[in-house]
DNA sequence: GTCCCTTCAACTAC
DNA sequence: CGTAGTTGAAGGGA
């Protein structure tokens, strides 16, 4: 299956140790032995020794020592006669004595018999599914204050969850949710409808074992559409609090009742669909592709069949912070702890066992298979923590080693292979650009906006020795003259604080359908054209109504292409549904009829072109209906989004946004990622066909499958 | 299949 | 802003 260790040309340079031992007969025949002194980290050593297998009755290396750090029996250890490492935690040896082979399953916790009646008190504590709240709101943090009106249908209930008492009753899952005047609103059908509309009804064993790009593409959306949309719905509702509301869960649930998930079979190596780089805002989503089985736990393995016996092998893993890992300078290198050791509900620690997890990592660190690495990424300032697949490492060594608590913990050392795309490297660099630790390699200018952006834009060359693009004025919003004509008189809202998406008589969000548009952070949820508050709204220019008018929010550059000129790309992660700016420029049409480009202006944006749907945006092709015909040149004046390149397979689309006052229409174009995008990935959306789409056509170098070719 | 257990979540409240 | 407390879902294993 995979290549024998020491065949990997790309190896670090070093002396070959002849003395690895790779047995083809199962490991639980061999004893483990470390060649460092018990405790002490080989990552310190100067030349540190390779992890060795040898008979358990030796003969060992000079300079090792056979490890058993763990034994939680005698009667599994015949021939010890210190009785295991709960009675000499701080010698890992065996003193003159010499173990006679022990099966590796030794090592496995005895089944706590003992503790039976804590379990059954834990047991009858527990009840299921009574908790209030079932649609949720967005999994990131509100620092707005729910309202505490009720908005008729919008406000929402579990249908039998009267209950929140832990009379010890078990209850079904609800699937329904009851609005605040008793009407069911189904979220089964809520799902199925989007299911239908993603063809995903269809969703076959195939497609379920094994996915691509567009399959875990739209995985990902719909759990996401699922999830923003439970948290708009939540929201509606009155402000309950203290409880946890999970719609990252209740999604994710949602989708694997049904089925819908890809590469369902645990696998070693890369998993289709999922490129190196790829980021992900929750643990459910590495599941729901497949790149992560488990919900919690940070070590995936699977069984692997060798010759006779089966063994657990490790596939997987997210190291994320949970435990005391160092953080070394190097990103190629992975210091992992082992899982276990810790009871989640007091914090009390004991000594890890080699079982599950740590067991897998064992074998994988003998059997040398590709392990993938998730980076959990904490980004400071912010409550999220985001996942970024890292690619495929090997294990190269183990030790165990006591932690603050004086409790022994594995350690396994895992080394990036070569020949990757960089993933979590690139996030430690762009923190060096951003703290100005280090000098953003081909910058030309630090900010191009020269302040006027909230957020400094880079200027930044690394292909070629050109300076710049053609000179232009930064301006960051479009400046009207003369608005459209509102159609009816438009007074504003009085939201002192903010529009509240449970506030029934906020005008804006009347205007929205009775659903504010956007998260508590600036996500899109709408799929319509967006009506914002505007000059004549009371609320403060913070509302989360306003989003497109605080101005941008990632860090983003201006970079030179390969081929395609300058191009717009973020030092930050973007989520899907995300707002990254808006077009600035001068508005060269308002009026109806077609726009001739005469002047081969290459930056117009024509909100009358013709723009294919965008299967992964929800109703694209309705929402692209312009309300009005706008057509602006950021020729001469402009913002960032004059440097977004065009692409048959874009990550971002845009929106017309509305902001009207008395009896002006201001019409504003949105651009919002269509999926996550990872940071540095250039930021494209799809220009459109002109009405006229005989002349300006130019080749298109997008190299999408789906590439038109040409583009206006 | 069921039930129980574990688990580098994600949230809210203080 | 740290952390303590709360509620969790998936999958392994018995």
């Amino acid at each position: 299956m995979e290549q024998g260790l020491n065949s990997d040309s790309n190896a670090p340079p070093g002396p070959v140790d002849k003395s690895r031992v790779y047995e083809v007969r199962p490991l639980r025949c061999l004893v483990p032995v470390f060649p460092n002194p018990p405790g002490m980290s080989s990552i310190s050593t100067p030349n540190p020794s390779p992890f060795v297998c040898v008979p358990p009755s030796g003969p060992f290396p000079p300079g090792v020592q056979p490890f058993y750090p763990f034994l939680v029996s005698n009667d599994s250890q015949p021939t010890t006669t210190g009785g295991g490492a709960q009675n000499q935690s701080g010698n890992f040896g065996f003193g003159s004595s010499i173990p006679a082979p022990v099966p590796l399953n030794s090592f496995r916790t005895p089944t706590p018999q003992a503790n039976g009646e804590s379990s059954r008190a834990k047991r009858a504590s527990k009840t299921r599914g009574s908790a209030s709240v079932v649609i949720e709101d967005d999994g990131y943090s509100d620092s707005q204050n729910h309202s505490d009106q009720y908005v008729s249908g919008f406000s929402m209930h579990v249908a039998d969850a009267d209950d929140a008492s832990n009379s010890g009753k078990r209850r079904g899952r609800p699937k329904k949710i009851k609005s605040g005047n008793g009407e069911d609103i189904d979220v089964e059908s809520l799902v199925n409808n989007l299911l239908t509309l993603y063809k995903l009804k269809e969703f076959d064993d195939f497609r379920r074992s094994s996915g691509d790009k567009d399959t875990t593409g739209t995985v990902l959306l719909v759990f996401d559409l699922i999830r923003r949309k439970l948290s708009q719905l939540e929201e509606a509702r009155d402000g309950t609090t203290g409880v946890a509301r999970r719609p990252d869960l209740k999604a994710c649930n949602l989708l694997m009742t049904k089925g819908v998930r890809t590469n369902n079979s645990k696998r070693i190596g890369h998993v289709p669909g999922v490129d190196v780089g790829d980021i992900f805002f929750f643990r459910m989503e590495l599941c729901l592709v497949g790149l992560h089985a488990p919900s919690m736990a940070g070590i995936d393995y699977m069984s692997v069949k060798i010759t006779l016996t089966e063994e657990p092998v490790a596939v997987s893993i997210v190291a994320s912070g949970g435990y005391e890992d160092d953080d070394g300078d190097d990103c190629n290198v992975l210091i992992y702890s082992g899982q276990g050791g810790v009871q989640r509900r007091d914090g009390q620690m004991f000594d890890q066992k080699l079982e599950r997890g740590n067991l897998a990592l064992e074998k994988s660190l003998h059997r040398a298979n590709d392990v993938r690495v998730v980076r959990g990424i904490k980004e400071a300032g912010s409550a999220a923590k985001i996942y970024v697949y890292d690619g495929l490492y090997k294990i190269q060594e183990s030790w165990a080693e006591k932690n603050k608590s004086g409790c022994n913990v594995f350690k396994y050392k895992l080394i990036r292979q070569p020949g990757q795309p960089e993933a979590f490297s690139l996030w430690k660099s762009i923190q060096q650009w951003r703290d100005g630790n280090a000098t953003r390699p081909g910058l030309i200018i630090p900010d191009l906006t020269s302040g006027a952006e909230t957020q400094p834009v880079a200027l930044v060359n690394d292909i070629d020795g050109e300076k710049g693009p053609a000179h232009f004025s930064y301006v960051p919003s479009l400046k009207y003259s003369q608005p459209f004509p509102a159609s009816r008189p438009s007074s504003g809202c009085h939201c002192l604080g903010g529009c509240q998406p449970g506030d029934s008589n906020c005008p804006c969000a009347q205007k929205n359908d009775g659903l504010l548009p956007y998260s508590s952070i600036g996500v899109l949820l709408n799929t319509k054209p967006i009506h914002e508050c505007g000059s004549t709204c009371a609320c403060p220019p913070n509302c989360r109504n306003r989003t497109t008018q605080a101005g941008i929010k990632v860090r983003l550059e201006v970079f030179k292409t390969k081929n395609r000129g300058w191009g717009l790309r973020s030092w930050d992660p973007i989520r899907a549904g995300g707002f990254i700016c808006v077009y600035a420029g001068d508005i060269i049409k308002v009026t109806a009829g077609d726009f001739e480009n005469e002047n081969d202006d290459n930056y117009i944006f024509d909100a009358s072109r013709h723009y294919e749907p965008l299967e992964p945006v929800h109703n694209s092709a309705a929402s692209k209906k312009a309300p009005f015909p706008l057509v602006i040149s950021a020729k001469n004046n402009g913002n960032v989004s004059r440097f977004m390149n065009h692409n048959c397979s874009p990550n971002v689309f845009w929106q017309p946004v509305l902001r009207e006052s008395n009896s002006d229409v201001f019409l504003h174009i949105g651009f919002f990622a269509i999926r996550h995008i990872p940071p540095m990935q250039e930021l494209t959306y799809d220009y459109g066909i002109p009405a006229k789409a005989d002349r300006g056509k130019k080749k298109c170098l997008c190299g999408s499958v789906k590439c038109r070719g040409y583009f206006f």
